[in-house]
DNA sequence: CTTGACACTGTACACATGTATATTATAGTA
DNA sequence: TACTATAATATACATGTGTACAGTGTCAAG
């Protein structure tokens, strides 16, 4: 960004439009395509607008290559994802904001085979699923006993509930001890929940 | 993908050489240059690579412009995020699986003035936040009777509470009916929790 | 008033570049 | 066997394109 307020309003917009060119269209513009978007009938004219932003740096030009602007202010370096500020223990202790650490929620969760769901209800409080968390749920036919698992049952249906499989049937457990345990003869594992997102206002 | 197998070996090679130059050079090759890359000699050598390229689908041309290749297959256009798959309702409902919606939690968590930090400790378990989860913050220094907040005590330490101005002191509410409110006299907030991510296995 | 920056015009040149045509060779297919 | 797709060579041409040189005008700073 400092580097680009050095720039004059003209130079600004030149760069505005060849970043523009290589970002929308897919590759740069030449001296000319420049010259004519700002009615410029010289080539020389562009010329020393691209000398003027190429030392203040913004660009990097190859000589006598055609279209040969690369951008050097490339908007996929900006960081992804939030600052790590440390953690926040039991009670009261320390936070570490010097730490600069990121952490990228969409890294965490790797996209393949995966998919998420809005919860409804409280049938999972007790593991720290409330109404309207999402939960990330890896697809897989599955499970090991105890975990948390999306099951569809044999009238089609599909429930969040932890898996046990017994003798002869199935025990889909909710994690609410208000709400009693569903056995059904046959059930299908969906996936097993790998995550949990909660977005509060 | 699919457009991706119908090209020859040749094919995917050149067609590999020209998003490199794209994507880590920063403006793609001249035919010429193609044809340097992987000896061929004949300019129409490389056209009629990128001709069958384009018919397959996989770049766009402009005539009598130079360097002009578009990729069609921008990995730009990957989808992001996980797929949204409708939601599930306490004890047992349908899951809408041909919904195709997608949810970005970067998205969902604009970054201006947010961090995260881990949670250790079970003293907000009854909100729904276990030990281990992330919980994304907005840093602001008021905030409202009850919210969640990161707060720093007159000591300097920081802790995850519920926050409760009172007549001469400011309660510090734990979620967790085995533990007691913190009273001090003195507290600032750091932020309001946002959110709260939580990773499993 | 002069100097220097900025923003151009106009012209010219060399070569970079896309495109076309004609031709060859190989390999799989009908 | 003939035919088609693939993968080239070789040559030629028109034009796209970067670059250089010589000027013009404006405007703010010294």
């Amino acid at each position: 960004m400092s580097a680009m307020q050095t720039l004059t309003q003209r130079q600004r917009a030149v760069y505005e439009m060849i970043r523009d060119k290589i970002v929308n269209r897919g590759y740069g513009p030449t001296v000319r395509e420049i010259g004519e978007h700002f009615g410029i009938n010289s080539p020389n004219g562009v010329m020393c607008h691209l000398k003027a932003i190429e030392k203040k740096g913004l660009i990097r030009r190859s000589p006598n290559k055609s279209r040969a602007i690369e951008l050097t202010q490339e908007e996929s370096m900006e960081p992804r994802g939030l600052q790590m500020a440390g953690t926040v223990v039991a009670g009261a202790t320390n936070l570490a904001f010097e730490q600069t650490d990121r952490i990228d929620f969409d890294d965490l969760f790797e996209r393949q085979d995966q998919f998420v769901l809005e919860v409804r209800g409280d049938s999972m409080i007790e593991a720290q699923i409330a109404d309207g968390d999402y939960v990330v749920i890896r697809q897989q036919k599955t499970a090991k006993q105890g975990q948390m698992v999306v099951a569809r049952t044999d009238n089609g249906e599909a429930t969040l509930k932890y898996w046990y499989l017994e003798k002869d049937q199935v025990r889909l457990q909710p994690a609410n001890s208000a709400m009693k345990p569903i056995y059904v003869d046959d059930a299908e594992v969906v996936g097993v929940v790998v995550g949990v997102v909660r977005h509060l206002s």
